[in-house]
DNA sequence: ATGAAAGCGCTAACAC
DNA sequence: GTGTTAGCGCTTTCAT
């Protein structure tokens, strides 16, 4: 059983080609009984329009190119599931990409994405060299990363979260907070806002900040492991911001195992974590605000009808305290 | 600045769009020099082949759509991770549905999807009406799903992970052991192959299984009330073998905020709760080895190399034991 | 109100 | 070795 062509449904309906082309767009006059035959036509052979087709035609594919570090983390899962589901809604598809943090692969997902001709691109892949981009001559969106001076951001106010959680830990009457970064050295020093905020914070209250470094990118058990020397090298810490739920809830998790009840912040606040990880208190970005805004933008700039490339917008975040 | 095309290549080149192609799919003879001209051509043109051309003329896209219910449950995120990373080495493109369990959102994705050419499909929606697959005649792999006759399924020992938890809870010296389950009356008559291996493990010690229903579709802060609820009139029950993961971190959730500490089991082990839910046991999946298989399968499908269309995988489980 | 024909970007017979 | 030409499935001027 071959495939349905319009020319089939053509033949079957006694018609030309453009006859049944203009029933299925809708355009043109065609006389009711016409229409009729057609989609009679349609339905008995069970047609339908072969999509890819008919992007070569337009030079409008309707796919979105979604490039995030790894759907397996909650947070990345949550967005990149409100993205697709909002694209879907407006009629476009989503290839996704599993950068997994790695330069390479991004590089030749970009190329992926371009050769298959997406109208735009969705990126949450916190990689440095953005210069990839640059020759990519279509609409681009980025979700908490700067990309390039002509690539909207979207983002939640990191520093404010940062502080909301530093304030939370000292409120609790903690007295040595350690912040565990996630971010490699050249973002640290680019501009890390969650750890700006941290900072600030804690200078503001005339504590000493202190940061270990344990990075996003790691298999989970090395962190584990680091976590918890560091966590056994240093007994006087009572509480910790996580710049992230899952570095959070490796520090819960070693806490747990050597019986320290420390207070503890993560970031993220995906339902998925908020609904598990009850022991960890955390700041919730807004993740389905944060995925509408970035459809909206980025269908915007695919009609045509978005100028501010050069946009940052930030929402606002949310303290949820643990609940056990 | 307009896309580049084949004929601009050819032109700046000084040949034919034929031989163009040629070197652009390494076929036919070409002369050292010709190939040195159109590569530097293609190089400083900046040139890579439009996709959905190509598409169109070979009548396959390398497109593989994947139906699962939502990459925000840490389990489906790290499957469709895992297929996405897998299908991308093999050079096929993952256009993502996330079918929230609802029937009309995965038959109009399935319409999607094969309007768009995929070469095939895998889907983990946990949907009754397999009968719209029917018509779709292209290469399907279910995962932990029945769809028809001609769809194979990889799935893991879903009996014997039940057996096991169960058992464990058995072992622990629980006396009173329920089943949370999220199957909907009709999965459950049909074969509930977890609440199965509950059940007959729990006659087989004499002890009398018992079963609360939980649905997995439904609003997490409703569940969680649904549970509490559950747990306060039955203040005997000390031990829990949950469906999934999720339902697992509810449970242990409204145990530490009424002070119970009893023994529970999930199902599902994706590295994420492994990680973040040590506080609960689980049935781990070999995620990995499920998305590999259901590749490879796909893929010789695709291919015409596979046959037993009518075949089941069950890949074995383990039991992660609690960390705290 | 409908049809014939050209073309979207690329590939593959078939010539030369 | 390389070019000419037809065609993948669809849309759209331009006729009629």
């Amino acid at each position: 059983m071959e495939k349905v062509k319009l020319g089939d449904v053509a033949k079957k309906a006694g018609v030309s080609l453009t006859t049944v082309s203009r029933v299925l767009n809708n355009r043109g006059y065609i006389s009711k009984e016409t229409r009729k035959k057609v989609n009679d036509a349609m339905e008995e052979l069970n047609y339908f329009p072969n999509e890819i087709a008919r992007s070569l035609f337009g030079n409008k594919t309707n796919f979105v190119g979604l490039l995030f570090p790894n759907v397996t983390n909650p947070f990345y899962g949550e967005i990149v599931s409100e993205l697709e589901s909002t694209l879907a809604s407006r009629g476009y598809k989503s290839l996704i990409c599993n950068t997994y943090n790695n330069e390479e692969k991004e590089s030749n997902y970009l190329k992926m994405v371009l050769a298959n001709q997406v109208d735009g691109i969705i990126v949450g892949s916190r990689n440095r060299p953005s210069s990839i981009y640059q020759s990519a001559n279509l609409p681009i969106v980025a979700i908490d990363r700067f990309v390039s001076s002509k690539v909207p951001i979207v983002r939640s106010d990191n520093y404010g979260g940062a502080c909301l959680a530093t304030e939370y830990l000292i409120e609790k009457e903690c007295k040595n907070i350690v912040h565990f970064t996630g971010s490699s050295e050249e973002e640290i020093k680019k501009c890390d806002l969650r750890m700006q905020g941290y900072i600030d914070t804690m200078l503001k209250y005339g504590k000493t900040p202190r940061v270990m470094k344990a990075s996003f990118d790691e298999d989970e058990v090395y962190q584990r492991c680091k976590v918890a020397d560091y966590l056994s090298a240093s007994p006087e810490i009572d509480g910790a911001f996580a710049a992230g739920d899952t570095l959070a809830g490796i520090i819960y998790a070693c806490c747990k195992q050597k019986g320290i009840d420390m207070e503890i912040v993560g970031y993220d606040g995906a339902s998925m974590f908020t609904g598990l990880c009850g022991g960890v208190s955390t700041i919730r970005q807004p993740i389905k605000k944060m995925a509408r805004l970035a459809t909206d933008i980025l269908l915007d700039a695919i009609a045509g009808t978005y100028q501010e490339y050069d946009s940052e917008h930030v929402l606002p975040v949310e303290l949820i305290k643990r609940s056990y």
